[in-house]
DNA sequence: ACTTAAACGAGACGGTACGTCGTGTCTTGCG
DNA sequence: CGCAAGACACGACGTACCGTCTCGTTTAAGT
């Protein structure tokens, strides 16, 4: 390990190291086994220096997260509403399902049914930016013509990705292509 | 109190004693505000008491909640599809987004996000029923010849609720009587 | 197993099924290891059937204890102070060091130091008797005329068992019978 | 108070409460009455504390004692072995029988027995510079020639103390000045 | 180069809750 | 009416983490 602190600003490589290890320590013992103990051990850090930078186990979490969502649910162009809807709700699909940023995101959404607070940063940080990517393909549609102008956007998100979410988090039902084929026509033939 | 114990099994009045005590805090202190000592000690019981006939905290508040669920869930008729559906959501999202069941709700559904093994009970104990309630609408319909015979209806019950559900356990928008309009209007115009 | 209780008094069986219990699990897994719930469970007796006829585990031990150093303790005559002396505290030292009656003893005697009230008891139900014993020698010397009528007998019996107990509670040196000779040969010669 | 932990090993402040602390209860309320809860709380020290750095409540204990014993058992020189013997006998019943030191006395040496990991400990932290104590006085006189060289010094010890012990561990009898003085004529008197 | 101050690894501290064990009391139904 | 069975309230156990607090070291910016 190269530094042990210094005058201006963080050390990079113990943000990163935390991250990590609290990506791993889920992955591996589930949420209950994510300790701040277990986190400054596994990455080689003292605790101060967590709390130093985040309030609780779930702010890590969420920071881990965010760089994966970024990434992972950039919406693509395919030409047609119900073509863009398929492609983005397989992409939400496998990126809620995931053994990664998916395992990262359950824990994060059902931390948030427990603690208010958390709930509102998760909303703040992820979950405004998120409704701007599931909206995404309806706008377009819309400036297409593909859709009235009048849409009830967000509900008709909710009608699209709410099911979704619904074999994610409750039933356990795997979202195939069929499913999704479903959702998105019966959306489409209105 | 009246009697402490004896060899036909357990006594009632602890058990009710645990429940309300588990569901008062939740609803008083938040799901981290419930523990096993709290419990006790709220209930005037022992914590052996508490181990001998529970295996967490998530077991009793699902205790609590079955009993509500299967009072506050009951499906009612109403002649029609539309009106069986707009009926039902309401009461399903009266139901999850309430003070008191509600708040169960929330825990054990946030608690499953964290622990496999939890998912499965709540399915097999919970899950499995509410099905039956979701689609009870569905086959009435069926039955009286408003819905083709062949539906998926699983699928179709994903789309009923399932908006319903992302407004509650994601965004927290409020579900009113116009988002369900929209979407049992949209799920029948089919 | 013959009876459950009957109408007319305790059951003897189930008397010796406890403090045969007792003595066994402190032969095999030491003091700590006697509890009412571990009697109860080796002796296939109900704990309350204990309650009823015994105050604590030290008296479950005593009772068996009583038994043994009445059998054990006997005094025996040998013609001569010295001979008699030398074969009391030779026995006595195999008794307080034996494997069986030797541990109940210590155990006894070491919890008589944490409870003052079980320290009377003992005295009561054991010691008195003990120093007729440890006496008795003593007391047939003075009648043949080998030590004079007004010999201090409580100290002259400390003078001799005391090194005894010393090194059988204190040091954990071996009583053998070089030492027995010593302590016989420095008392016999005043 | 003022820290609470450092790099550099424990806190003394801590320490001494836990001693201090585990010395009051057990004057107060008896052995029973020592429990490491209780000492915790009444230290103000978190059990966690104790258990860092002491392995049961008998460990604080004695702790507790080795500090007593070597301040309260300094041998002191009187000319002759009489004399010798008188004060350093007086000195260790007082000791043995004292409201502090000597209730830790009793409550270590009962566990002992109890214990036989313990006693060991015991023998190895206390017996050990004990018996340099207890034949102190026999060395110095044999250094004078008061006694022969070739005496069997541990047997003499035990001659000595022995009566004490037995006086102090089993019988309760008063260990006075009358009766010690009898102990010391009858060994002097050789 | 020398000082200085922030961030660091380390780890002891006061706490809270955990899940377990044993206590002594009770209630029930059998023999 | 004594008994086996066993549920109960209670208290303590020893452990795991929490979040806070030094401590002494490392490092780069500002003398």
């Amino acid at each position: 390990m190269a530094h042990h602190g210094n005058r201006h600003g963080r050390s990079e490589e113990a943000r990163r190291a935390v991250l990590r290890a609290a990506d791993d320590l889920l992955v591996e013992k589930g949420f209950a086994g994510v300790t701040i103990e277990g986190i400054a051990a596994a990455a080689g850090v003292a605790k101060q220096t967590i709390y130093r930078w985040w309030g609780s186990k779930t702010d890590i979490l969420l920071d881990t997260f965010l760089e994966d969502a970024a990434r992972d649910l950039a919406s693509q162009e395919h030409g047609t509403l119900a073509e863009d809807l398929r492609a983005y709700l397989r992409q939400l699909a496998d990126f809620l399902t995931g053994n990664d940023a998916g395992a990262v995101f359950r824990a994060l959404i059902g931390h948030a049914q427990h603690d208010a607070v958390f709930a509102e940063t998760l909303r703040t940080h992820y979950l405004d930016e998120q409704r701007q990517r599931d909206r995404a393909p309806l706008d377009r549609a819309i400036a297409r013509g593909e859709l009235p102008k009048d849409l009830d956007i967000p509900a008709a998100v909710d009608m699209l990705v709410g099911p979704v979410y619904h074999r994610v988090l409750m039933t356990g039902d795997p979202v195939d292509d069929a499913f999704i084929g479903e959702v998105v026509e019966h959306f489409v033939k209105r």
